[in-house]
DNA sequence: CCTTGGCACTCTGTCCGTCCGAGTGCCAGC
DNA sequence: GCTGGCACTCGGACGGACAGAGTGCCAAGG
């Protein structure tokens, strides 16, 4: 176990290195930070933490940086979660107030976290899964041919194209509606199939199929958009990454553009809390030397979906994590009210 | 007036520093491109056309670059659009016919272009001035709250949610979805307003302030959503742009973020065929070092969106160009049928 | 009048050697 | 266990030399 003093010093090597960007060296250390102790004695500690592998020098006679491992141990048990202020409180209620629909929520939540993170924001729509129907409704374009809305209590709208088999009348389609919504209105996603199960029968023989092929559309629906949608925003920050351009950002920004890894990269983090994901943590290899900072939000006291920063592992973690924090709350409000 | 053979030149340059990306010179353009000319005659050429402002040497003794002009005078005069090839075509076609929704089809053609292009792709949402209306449906989700939603015939869909200042029961909210449809499906959005002008006036006086309500929220979405919304893909593309990296690609990135900054630009291009806007031809600012290409699209013979990319402005026009018609085209075809 | 080969000139990018400073590891002494 | 001292290493900055690419200009030739 290291003791009190050379934890000390992690953290400020990796604060300093957050700050300045530099390998920092154990001249610099002392002066900044007052240890109490002599440059030669925290050299003998950056020996120590280098061989266990929580520092890092880039060659021989230069500073030392945070590995991973360094930095992990910082958030676990060296930094907290540094809370805003009330005036970057207010400023994210003020802001957030202002969306008039959920695609506005989610744009105005993106915005807010690159800014005030600086970092790249991912925001995932409230998903589907755990959200439950508000009502389904069923418009005639044509004979043979059904519009499918369906509107969930989180305000979303997902609609498809039904082509029936035979034609159907209004009046069937007035029942079809008026049954579909009594069983499932209210109920959450994952319950739908079974409470669909025998609908057809209630059918005349020559409607059931177009019953079928409706109800089957709308679980194809359910399941489909399952596959959530997600928006990203302040790539603009991604400039500030490092000095050794292309090479670092090029993976990021192509991870960015595959929803699929992004989601899965959220689906991954624990279900409870904030979770950090830093460098190596992270399983898909574009995103090696970023770290993810994400957690759940949600209208009521559950998460339905997940937000986060993706950002270099040098970042200012316990302010990154204390903006998440705050703006997963705030949206949860917003969520919850509207 | 330029002769043919400084134009010929003009073109070499281009096509050259497009592929090298570097600076060209006399003795390199003979060998590359037979001229039937020696090294000096063209050297004198270049004279010429760095005096007239088509070409320009980044310093003294370094070969040459086109300037903006240079570029204009080459995509208006010295290059063709180079068609896609057949196979081409078909991994198009192909790719596009996936699609199963709006968003679908607007996802796979922003990918496509990127891909096609190796470029930033932007792909703007049909729009719905010039859409019709197909559909309007009103739900009542309580006693007091109707929700309205809104289809066109590009299958867009828009939700709106009202709140009446008065209960609302079925019957009327049947009685006025009827007459709202029959006035006003299949009709063009811009004609909408004088159509329902007059039409609390055939409800009884307590549904009158309703009927407005609704009908007001129904206008406003169509002004509202009318700040069309877009789809980008692409971005890591813009790691290929160039050596002097974080300050070029920066306001690329913070444009590509304002939606509304790159609205205006598609909206700033002519409205029929294709528009090519070469570096400071672009109003804004960030994107002085860019070109972009852009073109409408649209399911009859009538464009109701744009689509094109941003790239660097030495950029492949002739094979950009012919991507950015062809994905137009096939995206149509696509529109059309659904 | 246009083209051409020749020539002197001007840059830039690169290579190389030198030097300085920051930082280290180790050791002896307190 | 801490500290000061010391020798060592290495990367980055500086500067001069050099090669190469490219130019502009000029005089000669078609």
């Amino acid at each position: 176990m290291l003791s009190e003093r050379r934890l000390q010093v992690l953290r400020a090597i990796v604060q300093d290195y957050v700050g300045t960007e530099e390998p920092v060296g154990s001249k610099a250390l002392t002066e900044r930070h007052n240890l109490g102790v002599s440059p030669a004695t925290v050299r003998n500690d950056m020996a120590v933490l280098e061989d266990e592998g929580f520092i890092a020098q880039p060659h021989t006679s230069a500073g030392r940086i945070p590995t991973d491992k360094g930095y992990r141990l910082f958030v676990d048990k060296l930094a907290g979660v540094k809370p805003m202020t009330a005036p970057e409180r207010r400023a994210i209620q003020n802001f957030l107030d202002g969306a008039v629909d959920l695609d506005d929520v989610v744009a105005r939540t993106v915005r807010l976290l690159a800014q005030l993170t600086r970092q790249v924001a991912v925001v995932q729509y409230p998903s589907l899964t755990r959200s439950t129907v508000r009502h389904v409704e069923l418009l005639s374009l044509a004979p043979a041919r059904v519009m499918l809305v369906l509107i969930t209590d989180t305000g979303r709208v997902e609609q498809r194209m039904v082509d029936c088999p035979a034609p159907f009348g209004e009046a069937s389609l007035a029942d079809l509606r008026a049954r579909l919504n009594s069983r499932i209105a209210g109920r959450r996603f994952a319950d739908v199939p079974q409470l669909v199960e025998d609908l057809p029968e209630g059918f005349d023989v020559e409607d059931r199929g177009t019953v079928s092929t409706v109800l089957s559309t709308l679980l194809e629906t359910l399941v489909e958009e399952n596959e959530e949608r997600l928006m990203i925003g302040g790539t603009a920050n991604l400039t500030r990454f490092g000095h050794d351009f292309p090479l670092t950002i090029r993976p990021v920004l192509e991870a960015l553009e595959e929803q699929v890894v992004l989601l899965k990269l959220l689906g991954e983090a624990g279900d409870s809390g904030m979770t950090v994901r830093i460098g190596h943590e992270n399983a898909y290899e574009g995103l090696n030397s970023t770290s993810v900072v994400s957690v759940g939000y949600g209208s009521g006291g559950e998460a339905v979906a997940k937000l986060g920063v993706v950002g270099p592992t040098r970042m200012d973690y316990p302010g990154t994590m204390g903006a998440v924090r705050a703006v997963a709350r705030y949206v949860g409000q917003i969520l919850a009210e509207s």
